[in-house]
RNA sequence: UGGGGAUUGGUGUAAUUGGCAGCACGACGGAUUCUGAUUCCGUUAGUCUGAGUUCAAGUCUCAGAUCCCCAGCCA
């Protein structure tokens, strides 16, 4: 039996017959992760991050972060910034990376454009480039199709002297962009389209991110992915599926170099999480027409927007490594990513008492067991998962608010828990509370709730038993907050961005699937009045209702809270059913 | 109609030279519980189809089906 998926069981087999170094020796292992910074980082780039950087981690060797800057159209450097921050936040740091420096160690396929194009003249020179004259409709006509072979290019045997010599004026600007490529000299009847004589350089006269205007010829994705793995020494280069019909020129090219390191390639399927869009023109579209409020907005796949919405690090990266690796496409449940935060927020957020929508209790017979207006200091457990979080102190009182939720003038069933006329709940840490009238506003809504507490459940105990030894037991359990002391906040509430489980697939264009009711803001939330203090970025768990992480646009005083993930709710199962 | 990949319960995955189809999530039921949470226990359900080889097939052979990718001077 091995647990080893079939990425693992490659390199095991490598190292074991020594391909890439001595034997048995694992550090020889190099990975890399080669994102093109056009654009934000979604969960599927998290998945592709995990594997390369864990198994760099497993075998004890290298991981690389590589910027595939080759198009400088449509490149940008916030972009790499952004994937950059995505990355150190994941805790997938690269060979070289350090804390005072966010780019220390970080690499560019603009770095070794210089010696791209050696080797491109090397190719040449061996006539197995040539430059070609041809307008890139002419190229595309004469490529074929599935069933024809494509027709060589009249340029095709130029010689190499002269191919030298314009693809060196192509570099030096001479030449308009479109007018002239350097390609591959492979076979035109390949069914492979990518061994067509591919296209390896181009003509762009733009501004690019890092090498300004220094160049005005770009390598094409295949010409400079191989060579940049194999610059760098990569063993095991990880890529998606949609790159195998690209691994024989890959290959093709690093065969014809002399003397060069020759990674090996490796394609994995993708991801494709259930209710979430991973295309980056969709993603797009959804910031550009305003569905979402920008690429790090809660609702969104993007890492930014997972950071924001309140996932840790930790639960991604579970979330990316359960999952096995495969070259399936698999469509792969939301649930188990919310359950990943789930998880991990369980052992570690602290809880808390909030009230998202407040109604007012009334402790009608607070004043006959002591001073009407005394407020007793009750102890709170900050995590039961965790003894060493401690406890604190929240304060009780005779007026509270109780979630508007959890109230109901007439219970439905034998199975609602919470408050109702003439029911009795345990208040959590506080007391047991019975409900015997409501005060209605002209609307006739009920606006306010009178309750008698009983004074020997303090804490929630339950009370001695009466003069039969019976004892009297409750329910349900409501979180509270003190109506005299607490913070007030503002609360953002997400749900599923889709309706549909693959949005567009049915209904042909994603917008068509959106959730009217993906975001629900909460503007009078009261909270414990510790949690007014909160800092952006701090995670607690509101007692009954989720995750919750105080948003970046948190003020002092003022905190907003996302809700990152509910709590798992059996009741509205239950409730559902009738 | 060409080429390249893939297919195991509802979902995601595992199964050594062919040797009892395992795990997780979900769903369902139960126990515990001061969160209808957590935790614990149990149940459920699967080898794409059809032939063949074999004592024995998820695994090997043949035929077929379905899905994904490929005709950018994008990556």
């Amino acid at each position: 039996m091995s647990d080893r998926h079939f990425i693992q069981q490659i390199i095991d087999r490598d190292i074991a017959e020594g391909k890439w170094g001595p034997k048995g020796d694992g550090s020889v292992v190099k990975t890399r992760f080669p994102p093109e910074p056009n654009g934000f980082l979604h969960i599927g780039h998290a998945k592709a991050i995990t594997l390369s950087h864990g198994l760099a981690r497993e075998y004890g060797g290298t991981f690389f972060l590589r910027f595939d800057d080759t198009n400088p159209a449509k490149e940008e450097d916030r972009y790499v910034r952004s994937i950059v921050d995505n990355l150190r936040w994941l805790g997938c740091t690269w060979e070289g990376a350090r804390d005072d420096d966010p780019m220390a160690g970080v690499r560019f396929a603009s770095d070794y454009f210089d010696r791209m194009y050696q080797h491109a003249r090397e190719l040449i020179s061996k006539g197995l480039a040539y430059v070609d004259d041809q307008t890139p409709e002419q190229i595309r006509a004469t490529r074929g199709t599935p069933t024809e072979p494509g027709r060589p290019s009249p340029f095709r045997d130029r010689p190499a002297a002269e191919s030298l010599d314009l693809f060196e004026r192509m570099k030096n600007g001479e030449f308009p962009d479109g007018s002239r490529v350097l390609r591959a000299k492979i076979d035109m009847a390949s069914p492979n389209f990518n061994l067509r004589d591919p296209v390896l350089y181009r003509v762009v006269h733009a501004h690019h991110h890092r090498t300004g205007d220094a160049w005005k010829i770009y390598p094409m994705y295949d010409w400079a992915h191989g060579l940049e793995d194999s610059y760098e020494g990569i063993t095991h280069s990880l890529c998606t599926l949609e790159f195998e019909n690209h691994r024989p020129l890959y290959d093709w090219l690093l065969n014809n170099l002399d003397g060069v390191h020759h990674p090996r390639q490796i394609e994995f399927a993708r991801w494709a999480p259930t209710y979430m869009i991973t295309s980056k023109r969709n993603l797009k579209q959804l910031v550009d027409e305003g569905h979402v409020d920008g690429w790090d907005d809660p609702r969104m796949p993007t890492i930014s927007g997972l950071r924001r919405r309140g996932y840790t690090s930790e639960a991604m990266r579970a979330f990316c490594e359960e999952g096995g690796v495969t070259k399936f496409n698999a469509k792969i449940d939301v649930v188990r990513l919310e359950n990943a935060l789930r998880d991990h927020l369980n052992k570690a957020a602290p809880r808390r008492m909030a009230v998202l929508r407040p109604l007012k209790v009334t402790i009608t017979n607070w004043g006959e067991h002591g001073a009407p207006t005394r407020v007793e200091e009750l102890d709170a457990v900050n995590n039961p998962e965790d003894e060493s979080a401690g406890s604190r102190k929240v304060p009780f009182s005779g007026s509270l608010f109780i979630e508007r939720d959890d109230f109901i003038e007439q219970a439905p069933n034998k199975k609602w828990f919470r408050l109702a006329i003439g029911k009795e709940v345990r208040l959590r840490y506080g007391y047991w509370v019975a409900c015997h009238d409501v005060v209605k506003n002209d609307a006739g809504e009920v606006v306010e709730l009178l309750c008698t507490y009983d004074p020997t459940t303090k804490g929630g105990e339950a009370p001695p038993p009466d003069a039969e030894g019976k004892v009297r037991k409750v329910k349900g359990t409501l979180h509270w907050v003190s109506a005299d002391d607490c913070a007030e906040a503002e609360v953002r509430l997400f749900d599923r961005l889709y309706t549909a489980e693959q949005p567009g697939k049915a209904s042909g264009a994603h917008i068509d699937d959106l959730n009217p009711d993906s975001l629900e803001v909460i503007a009078g939330a009261r909270l414990e009045r510790s949690l007014g203090e909160a800092s952006p970025g701090d995670r607690f768990q509101f007692e009954r209702l989720g995750y919750f992480y105080a948003d970046p646009d948190s003020k002092p005083g003022a905190p907003v809270f996302n809700r990152a993930v509910t709590l798992k709710d059996s009741w509205a199962k239950v409730a559902g059913q009738g």
